[in-house]
DNA sequence: AACCGATATATACGTGAATACATAACGCAT
DNA sequence: ATGCGTTATGTATTCACGTATATATCGGTT
């Protein structure tokens, strides 16, 4: 059985900057409210989460995520809005482009 | 800057089957008609390319590439009439996928 | 039958990315 | 001040992958 699959990600200079990773990565964050255990989550290395998230709060006055080490639960980490903006289009174009896949019948056809 | 990319592919039993490469690599097939010159315009091995024309040559019944050894030219390679349909539909899907991410501007404008 | 250029195929090697592991830093609670 | 759980960060190791290399095979030409 053939299936059709896509992908669609950002790239920032030519560097992989979000796609079905970090959109999986913040909504966990949101979630948990802690990086590691969403990275425990996802079968990913803490390190790899962190670096995610490093490279997605590259611009220090418009972050991401906010990490905080230290406190009550020994720290922790929260969403901004502007991620649950992101999460909102980047999903929504996902959507739509897996209903236009859908009706890429003919190609499948050919394939049997 | 950042820009949208995407990327479609066919998977058969949850394996690669089609995609972005075995789609450039037919193409090359019949422009040059050597399975060889193509792998090497693409800079992969020829062992990767011969790789790629086994899995779509899957079916024996119904092949995608004609590989033929020995002879006045030593061999050469040539697609099926089925590998040219393939190739018109798959690039139509990426057009029509181009079109619609073009049009995700909500998503870039968040990102600046 | 000898040559040529392309396909066919196995084996060994190198490379890079991800991971595992270890340890430090932090700050509130008790 | 000690403990706790989380973030922070470097180092070593593993592992999958593509590549390089070598050799065999084929069949029309000459």
């Amino acid at each position: 059985m053939k299936r059709i699959k896509f992908k669609c990600w950002v790239e920032d200079e030519g560097e992989k900057f979000y796609g079905p990773g970090p959109n999986e990565l913040i909504k966990r964050i949101q979630k948990e409210g802690s990086l590691s255990k969403a990275a425990e989550q996802m079968n990913i290395s803490y390190k790899k989460a962190w670096n995610l998230v490093q490279r997605l709060n590259d611009n220090p006055k418009d972050p991401w995520v906010i990490l905080k080490k230290g406190g009550t639960h020994g720290g922790g980490a929260e969403i901004t809005p502007k991620a649950i903006k992101v999460i909102q289009e980047y999903e929504e174009m996902q959507q739509k482009i897996s209903e236009l896949v859908k009706q890429q019948e003919a190609l499948l056809k050919i394939l049997n």
